[in-house]
DNA sequence: CTTGCCAGTGAACGATGTTCAAGACATTTT
DNA sequence: AAAATGTCTTGAACATCGTTCACTGGCAAG
């Protein structure tokens, strides 16, 4: 019984990783459903043995990206520097894991389920986890704002930089699902 | 031989305006190439006589939607008023501007061309032609700034002020194309 | 009236995500 | 041990998508 769900757990960790390098290397849209299991070395159906569907694999390679990104933020902007230069080093650490893990980066916001379908509970807390991030200096320096206040300003000071870096990124012209082109006879 | 090249332009400009329809109403993601024809009254090849593909007929749609938002801008920040007034007017212009046409402004940005495909040079010129808006009001609040400057700054107010209201859309959840859905037996 | 031409048409194609009957394998029961 | 009973894995089949191209109908020229 037990070594049902470890196989089960390592195929997802499989998938995961196999997905996370092809999107690394050739983009979102680059991931297709064949390549990636053929990869993976596994049987096409098996990506659905081990998640709902394309789109919430998707969403977990995401969910990894987030974390590592909150783990590079948070070592590049330890609480023991000062409110001010807290947030400094935040916006450069984004800047650099924007650029360090381009296509990854650019999967988080390119990516978008379909109509109607909510975004799981645990993606959303990874958000939220960046944003007090930002709320946690930001809450130092203006100790007048309240805790509503205060999150609707860090999600604000996050969206202006995230634009900036979005709009500055060579990432936002390239990649589409792949059209057909079919060789001329 | 003229009503020939008048058929044409009508074509595009049905076709044009049908996309436009359809996208306001069900999004980028919900235009199909069959749709779209059967809703204009053409047969499904008729899209590749009007345009080089469906990719370049929505980049025509934005470049519809890129004017009207000049033009909107415009008017809601005309130059007689004081510079600054003019950027605050143009901000909440922009704010306006999207929350009035959703689904037309998330296409604007939702769009991505195939990889290695490049942008129109009349459609970029259509977003020069916004960025002039704010790089006007700006030179004379920072006569000190070069015209490169200037443009860098532009591009950045834009890219901040985009970023929030691009966070803060409920558009940026919804919106991917068709997956398949087959009914069960 | 005949001829040539070309814009419009839609069946066919390749690619894609998803499903599901059937086989492979493991575990439990007799 | 053999049989029974599940469970996981597999890949052919399906629906749907954008795109192509051989055909055709109607207009202009001869």
């Amino acid at each position: 019984m037990g070594r049902r769900d470890e196989g089960r757990e390592e195929l997802r960790l499989r998938l995961l990783e196999t997905a996370e390098r092809h999107i690394a290397a050739q983009g979102l849209a680059g991931l297709k459903a064949r390549e990636l299991t053929a990869e993976a070395g596994v049987a096409l159906g098996s990506i659905y043995n081990a998640f709902e569907n394309l789109d919430l694999l998707v969403v977990h390679v995401n969910a990894r990206t987030l974390a590592r990104l909150d783990a590079a933020l948070r070592e590049m902007a330890p609480d023991t520097l000062a409110p001010a230069e807290r947030m400094v080093a935040l916006a450069r650490g984004y800047v650099r894991f924007a650029l360090d893990n381009r296509r990854l980066w650019a999967a988080l916001f390119d990516h978008r389920l379909p109509e109607h379908v909510a975004v799981p509970e645990w993606h959303r807390e990874a958000h939220v986890r960046i944003l007090q991030l930002i709320a946690g200096p930001l809450a130092r320096l203006r100790p007048d704002l309240s805790v509503e206040q205060l999150a609707l300003r860090a999600r604000t000071l996050f969206a202006a930089v995230h634009g900036v870096v979005h709009l500055s990124s060579p990432a936002s012209s390239s990649a589409r699902p792949g059209r057909c082109s079919r060789r001329r006879s």
